[in-house]
DNA sequence: CCCGTGACTTAGGAAAGGGGAA
DNA sequence: TTCCCCTTTCCTAAGTCACGGG
């Protein structure tokens, strides 16, 4: 599939002459140096020429991950660089922000008014205007700031500015909350081997409970899955001191048993009444309380996951080459708690000790324990709604947002760096333009134990498929083992580059990007702007993308259509960063639902129609629009709604016979029959024969006491029932598999859809959830309805 | 100067919750 | 009022990126 006639061939040579090593691809470059500057890797070349890794399959995936050296080009340093360096325009104003001034100094630029009169008095000093570009003028007193302990919330967006790199002044928490020890199955459950029950010890039963407990799922199926859940269980079984029957195959084994048992205390979960779950929510809540905040300098905050981990097997995404491993129970001994020094210090679980206790202010991290599958840390952290993030998240969008006095430039210079005669710095161009044109992550290097999902720096040749004139399809996995698939039309100069770097010999299996990395792209980038890097222009395109939809919405119309409106905006937002959802097991027939739903309206509505003209002939004549469109509906369909509607209504009448049943053997009266049953049936026999002869005639049968206005009356509430339905469906299959909550969540500036709520008269409940709103209380605090991104 | 480590953001699916239809 | 489905929250995996030590 890789057409290689197209990619392969007539390189025409870009403008500039080049030195033809240097498009040769650095694993095959052996000794020479062509840049200029560099390439002196021949220390390095060795082994790379030699290692080159290879498609493995035909599917083209990689086989292993080659270190590649960078070393190799340096940067042609500077002068040549003609870069995207440099020369930067200082952005207007701006300088003030720097971190560096803790405390003190500047607000800028005022806020914006009144809102911060609430309860507060009013000035912020607070970060968040300061950064406000939109200079407005009053001027700001250097507030006095409050003492004030109120429990409400404290607002850090109208407190000094802290200095970076300290995070905090205090910190004092409970500490973090263990999984509970396992508790051993009932006797009668067993795993069974061969059909024979087996005795396991506990170590090994809680493993193999891990897997009978999601043995109904796709992960269970998963051959990786079972492998590697099979290699651990054996281990913890040997290490247990075995069992009485030698398991050597996994297909041999049934966890039946075991699955039904753990399907049977769910199902005994739910059944509970609703005091019962109440009740136990309540015990829950209680003994959690202490875990779920903290004292950050001074001021209560919640803590965000203050539970360990609980033991289980690792559920990795897509094909990840660990997944079904066991991930094993984390003890005190393996957590590090970081908090004030001089500070209580939360006790660790009976008998045992905590694995260090450290007093780092300059990390946000309040626990912290090292993980088995890819030894990598955990870490108990702040809540969204806290301080610290909020703060960070603020930053986050002031930085993205400063993109917008560089963009131009950055665009500018990666063009014309495009067709650069060294070929690092066209790859360096190129990977900015698909960065910031089709909101590309970075794409970074990853391991052979990790799933192989790439970024634009690790975009590989089978990854994109050339149509010229201009036409790439890219299709390769991404975070999460997500598919990127778009074809779209590029730059000439970017089609050509590319086609560049598939250049023979380079095949599948290759680096289209060999002579860059993410370090190296995000050093370019700062240049620019202290902060920027890769990700940043996700969140600037993003929130940017947002501002732009949003000016297009015209301010009239219900809430719920500016609500409409307003997804659909993000929505394209979202399809901009891929952000998928796989669409539910329901959805299709959830669809069709609605579609029946919407056929059975129709019916309803020219079978209404039907009625009024029965009483009424005359007046189709009158207004033949409003009869138009009596005979849209065809015989089949017609028939087809009966039929359905006809078994709806003795499923129905079924269920309440039953009802009423279980309700009399309670209070121990006697039974209904089935005589009574067919009774019921009777009346929807009788109905059914009134459709039949309805569909004969046409003529549906009106019950006395209607009136035509009624009738009229009943089609309008129809229409409407109608209209509303159509949306709902059209606004299902647009967002079948479009996640919009993530960009909402990451990167969209919060405080666009403030604008937009205050702008709009939207309330911001319709537009955040709960969760947002506390997250975004800085946002919603301080963006007015002119606020910009 | 790497390159591994550490810390932090971003991400989708599962579980829980809650509100509307029957 | 109950039940079901959609929304929200929880969970934790999977990225990005800075930095420090050999």
């Amino acid at each position: 599939m890789m057409s290689s006639s197209d990619d392969n061939v007539a390189l025409s040579m870009i403008d500039g002459n080049i030195d033809q090593d240097d498009d040769m691809p650095l694993s095959q470059i052996s000794s020479k140096s062509t840049d200029t500057t560099s390439v002196d890797s021949n220390s390095t070349e060795g082994q790379k020429s030699g290692s080159k890794r290879k498609a493995s399959s035909p599917t083209g995936h990689k086989a292993k991950k080659v270190k590649r050296s960078k070393n190799t080009v340096k940067s042609e340093s500077d002068e040549e660089n003609t870069p995207l360096a440099s020369t930067t325009a200082p952005p207007p104003k701006k300088t003030s922000k720097k971190k560096s001034e803790s405390g003190t100094a500047k607000p800028r630029n005022g806020t914006k008014k009144s809102k911060g009169a609430k309860s507060t008095g009013s000035n912020k000093t607070d970060a968040v205007k300061k950064e406000d570009e939109v200079a407005k003028t009053e001027k700001d007193p250097s507030s006095t700031r409050e003492d004030e302990e109120d429990e409400e919330k404290y607002k850090w967006w109208e407190a000094e500015d802290v200095d970076g790199e300290q995070k905090w002044e205090s910190l004092e928490h409970n500490g973090v909350i263990f999984p509970p020890d396992y508790e051993p199955l009932p006797s009668h459950v067993k795993l069974y081997y061969d059909g024979k029950p087996v005795d396991l010890p506990l170590e090994a039963e809680e493993v193999a409970g891990f897997f009978g407990a999601m043995a109904e799922t796709d992960h269970a199926k998963n051959p990786t899955f079972q492998k590697n859940f099979f290699e651990d269980f054996c281990k913890v079984l040997k290490d247990a001191g075995g069992c009485n029957v030698n398991i050597i195959d996994f297909h041999r084994m049934d966890f039946s048993k075991m699955h039904a048992h753990f399907e049977m205390l769910r199902d005994q979960k739910k059944l509970l009444s609703k005091d019962e779950k109440k009740a136990i929510k309540a015990e829950k809540d209680k003994f959690e309380e202490p875990y779920k905040t903290c004292l950050l300098n001074g001021h209560k905050e919640q803590v965000g996951n203050f539970r360990i981990e609980p033991p289980g097997l690792f559920r990795g995404r897509g094909a990840h080459p660990k997944t079904g491993k066991l991930k094993r129970r984390v003890m005190p001994e393996d957590v590090t708690l970081n908090l004030s020094e001089g500070c209580k210090i939360p006790e660790p679980p009976q008998g045992h000790k905590w694995a260090e206790v450290r007093h780092d202010n300059t990390v946000s991290w309040l626990a912290m324990w090292k993980e088995n599958i890819a030894d990598s840390f955990k870490y108990v952290r702040f809540a969204a709604n806290s301080s610290i993030k909020g703060l960070s998240d603020f930053k986050k969008f002031e930085t993205s947002r400063k993109l917008r006095y560089h963009i131009d430039e950055i665009r500018k210079d990666y063009t014309k760096m495009l067709k650069d005669p060294l070929m690092q710095n066209r790859q360096m161009a190129t990977a900015c333009y698909l960065i910031d044109i089709f909101a590309l992550r970075a794409g970074g290097e990853k391991g052979d134990d990790e799933a192989d999902t790439v970024g634009c720096c690790s975009l590989r040749y089978e990854h994109i498929t050339l149509k010229p004139p201009n036409k790439v399809i890219f299709d390769f996995l991404g975070k999460d083992s997500i598919r990127f698939y778009q074809e779209v039309e590029v730059e000439k100069q970017v089609f050509k580059n590319l086609r560049i770097f598939k250049k023979p010999p380079k095949q599948p299996g290759d680096d289209l990007f060999d002579r860059i990395s993410p370090p190296l792209l995000n050093k370019q980038f700062q240049n620019y702007m202290k902060g920027l890097t890769a990700k940043v222009f996700r969140t600037y395109n993003a929130s940017k993308t947002m501002q732009d939809q949003l000016d297009l919405i015209p301010n009239e119309g219900t809430v719920a259509e500016k609500v409409v409106k307003f997804n659909a905006a993000n929505r394209t937002v979202a399809i901009l960063c891929n952000h998928q959802r796989t669409v539910s097991k329901t959805h299709g027939s959830s669809v069709q639902k609605i579609h029946d739903k919407l056929k059975e309206l129709e019916w309803h509505k020219i079978r209404t129609k039907k009625m009024i003209l029965q009483l009424e002939p005359n007046l189709k004549t009158k207004d033949p629009d409003y009869f138009e469109e009596l005979d849209d509906l065809s015989k089949e369909d017609t028939e087809h709604i009966h039929r359905a509607l006809i078994e709806r209504a003795r499923e129905a009448a079924r269920k309440r016979f039953q009802r009423e049943n279980d309700k009399l053997k309670i209070e121990d009266k006697p039974l209904l029959t089935e005589k009574d049953l067919e009774e019921k049936m009777e009346k929807v026999n009788e109905l059914e024969k009134e459709y039949a002869e309805e569909l004969k005639t046409g003529k549906p049968q009106i019950k006395k006491s209607v009136t035509v206005e009624k009738l009229k009356s009943q089609v309008d509430t129809l229409t409407n029932r109608i209209l509303n339905t159509t949306f709902q469906l059209k606004d299902k299959e647009d967002n079948s598999e479009v996640s919009l909550g993530t960009s909402k969540m990451n990167y969209i500036d919060p405080r666009l859809t403030v604008m937009f709520s205050k702008k709009f008269n939207v309330p911001i409940e319709k537009l955040f959830t709960k969760t947002l709103r506390d997250k975004f209380n800085w946002a919603i605090e301080s963006a007015d309805e002119n606020w910009k991104f």
